[in-house]
Formats: structure tokens, sequence, C-alpha cells
DNA sequence: GACAAATGTTACGCTGTCGTGACGTGCTTC
DNA sequence: GAAGCACGTCACGACAGCGTAACATTTGTC
């Protein structure tokens, strides 16, 4: 889960195993394919964290594939860069229009692909960035799996610790338990909404400090919040 | 083994011998040649640790001698420093995409290649960087194939050191025995998980000293890292 | 203030994960 | 070929962490 996931769907061979190679050596978790339809299979198995997709792909379309990957629950909101050949501005307004977060024309350096990606993940997660989040006096180091609060680290479980970064990746906006069951324990989980009311508990309990306020809001019949203290 | 070994490709004599002499005096070793051809069977002949490259040369040109150690498996992997009196954004772009690391335009004062050498080796080996890896009371000679703690040299085996030395080139950083396996033992083995656990103790118990924590942390249902005291 | 709804808190059984010792195998060394 | 070593695998026990229900408390409404 550390490292970033990155699904490459490009019909240039030579050219994908060039990306594939150099985002590898940056920390990258790479899955590639030269097949539209392969795409949305393997985005459907294991969501990647964002897409790099050639325009110009067989199997299907990169536009329909783009279209697709949003119309699915689960890739939605997966941030896509857009990877073409032609600088036509149609294409360009159509890759924006579609759904793209970036666009990227050939050729293009491996540096400033990295580059891009690396600026939309930290716009969309900042926590796949590899850096640490801070919110108030709060601080998660999501490679290192720590939690630290003024300085002490805070023992913390699996759960809890992807429910505050989920929180820490948001700050400020209230989520309905709801919420928290799909982004924290998987859309498919079958788990009580009450549930989550423990954790937040448990959660609570684990980064008191005394002296420190509480950082959690409660929004009555809304859901749950981290305050930026 | 300890001296970082470097490939010079340059075919000017003048400049090759001030970067060889700037080189070997901050302990590299250093070999030379001004021809394409044979830059490719000395890198076959004597893997080197990183590939510095002139972009216009006699025999193969730069691009296609960058496009063969690639090719190769044992230098594909192996960095690969340009160096161009061109500032062209043309070269730069094709250098980049047939996978050199960094790029450095001439002129150039040889502590900045000095220093892009260090910083490139340190990212992508750390081991090569230094005689030794530290990590808090930690001492790992990838050379002399020892470590060490508070002084104590530790008995240890092959598998349990690479696992150490993966750790201590990623201190604090948390990994997933899967991770862990394609890391220390190989993308293409075929090796049951729960074994990293066993190898995990071996380590551990090699490297335990009466008086002194271990430095080992198990993350519950995520992994396991070296504790960056 | 009375009532209901929403949330806080606690306890408990269950499950999956982890630590550990033991065992068999292949390889090297003498 | 005997002995030692490193390795991979398995089995078993311990326990942390999880989900749930049940009870307590707070909040909002009339």
């Amino acid at each position: 889960m550390s490292a970033p996931k990155l699904l490459l769907v490009e019909d240039d061979t030579a050219l994908a195993e060039l990306v594939e190679y150099r985002f590898r050596g940056e920390g990258y978790d790479v899955r590639t394919t030269d097949d539209g339809d392969e795409a949305l299979l393997l985005a459907a198995e294991d969501t990647p964290d964002l897409v790099l997709l050639d325009w110009m792909i067989g199997g299907t379309s990169g536009i329909e594939v783009c279209r697709r990957l949003r119309r699915s629950k689960a890739t939605a909101h997966v941030p896509i860069i857009i990877l073409t050949a032609r600088s036509d501005e149609d294409d360009r307004v159509r890759g924006l229009e579609t759904g793209a977060d970036d666009y990227v024309t050939k050729p293009f350096s491996p540096r400033e692909l990295i580059a891009r990606v690396g600026a939309v993940l930290r716009r969309v997660r900042p926590a796949l960035a590899g850096e640490t989040i801070t919110v108030g006096d709060l601080a998660l180091d999501p490679t290192a799996h720590r939690v630290m609060r003024r300085g002490q680290p805070i023992k913390i479980g699996p759960t809890e610790f992807r429910l505050l970064r989920h929180f820490m990746e948001h700050p400020g906006r209230v989520f309905s338990r709801g919420q928290l069951l799909d982004a924290v324990w998987g859309s498919g989980s079958d788990i009580e909404l009450r549930t989550v009311d423990v954790h937040i508990r448990r959660l609570r309990q684990a980064i008191a400090i005394p002296g420190a306020a509480d950082p959690g809001r409660t929004v009555r019949s809304a859901g749950y919040a981290l305050e930026a203290v």
C-alpha cells in the first residue's frame, strides 16, 4: 500500500518498457498493458492510484477506456494522465472533457512524466507522493506506517491507521459512516455502520494526549471529521 | 569492490584525463575509453557501477551506447550520466528517453560532476556511495560482507545479510512480505510468503544483543521495518 | 421536562496474523 | 561420504485486533 500503483496503458512496447523501468526506479508499482479492455480488467481487479493512458491503442480506444474508468465506481476518482503523439487541440479538449487530469504530448522525457505524475498524486492524495501528511499537531508517515503527535509516537492499529490517514488526506471534511466504510474498509465490505463509531472511539483514545484538544469532530446525523487544531 | 567503479566514455582527451584524475582522488576506480564499441566491451567485461557517457563520440554514438547498455542484462540497471556540449533540448529528451539518469552540460566543474555522481549512486545503491551503511547502532559493510553492532561483529547468513541490507538502505520504511521477496529473493522467486517471517526471526536473533533493544519492528498486517533509532 | 434519536462506551467472542521450534533437503567443505 | 551449514516449509500456540451487541450518555425536539 505504500508504493503508489500505476496502470500504464501503452502499445508502443519500447516506450512502455522505458516508462515502466523509470517509474519502478522511482519506487512505483507499475502494471502495463497494451490493450484497452485488459486495462479495464486490471483496474477493476486492483484499483490503481493513477492511470497513464495512451490515446491511440488497440482494443478499446483511449477515450472509451477513460470514460469507462470514470463510470465504474471503484475507479471513478482515479486520476488519469493522457499520453498522446498528437498535440492536436481537439484531442486535448476531448481528453480533459472525458475526465483526464493531465495531458502529456509525445515525445516527453521520463523525468517530465515523473514530475507530472508526482504533481497529480500530490494534489489528489498527498500520502502517495511519499510525503508525511501533517494536520495540526498530527503527523502521519505512510511509508513508515507511523503516527506522531507533538513529537510523541502514537500506537495505533491497522484499521485506525487507515481511518486516520483518510481523515488526514481530507482535513476538515465530514464523512458519513457509509463513506468511511467505503474508503477505509473497501466498497465491498459488509460491515455494520455502527462499527465505525467504535473505531472512531479507539482512534480518539489512541491519539489523545493530556493537555491537547481532541482534533476529532462529530457532526451529528452527518458523520465524523478531523479538525485541524 | 569497495571503490565504486566508473566507466568514462569521452573523446576529449584533456577533459577525460582531468575527470579521471579528480575521480581517482575521490576514491573511485575509473576506466576510460574514447570509443563507443570499446565502452560496451569494457562494460560487459567488468560491470561498472556508473557510466559517464559523452554524447558525441567516435565509434558508436552516445545514444546507441546508452541503448545497448540498457539492452544487455548485466548493465541494464547501471546508472548513466550523459555529458554533452549542447544544451539542446532535443538531446536532453532523447537522452532521458533512452534511459539516462542524469544529464550534465559542458562546461561543468569537476566538483559538480562529482556531486552528481554521488547523488545518483546514493539514490540507486546507497551502499556504493560510502563504505558502510549505518542505522542506529548497526553498521553494515557491503564490500566486506560484514555486520557490526556496537562494535561487535555479527554472524549472519547470506539471505539475512541481503535482508538486513535492504532494510538498512531504506531505514524506517515498512515492507510487505511480497515486497521483501521481490527485493531480497528476486522478483521471479516462487517462495512462500511466510518464509520471510522465518528469516526475519533469524535476523533478529542474530543481531540481538543483551541490553540493546531490537531495532526490528513488526507492523501487523502490513509487514516489517527497521527502526531508525 | 419528556421523549426519541444519535452517539459514546464497554465487554466479549472470534478470526487472522504472527512468533517460534522442528524437520527435511540441497549444497559446500574437508 | 561425512559433517556442517543455510535454506524453505510446516504446524502449533499465543494474542492483537476486529466486529458486534448491549448498555450509558448526550443532543435535539416538542
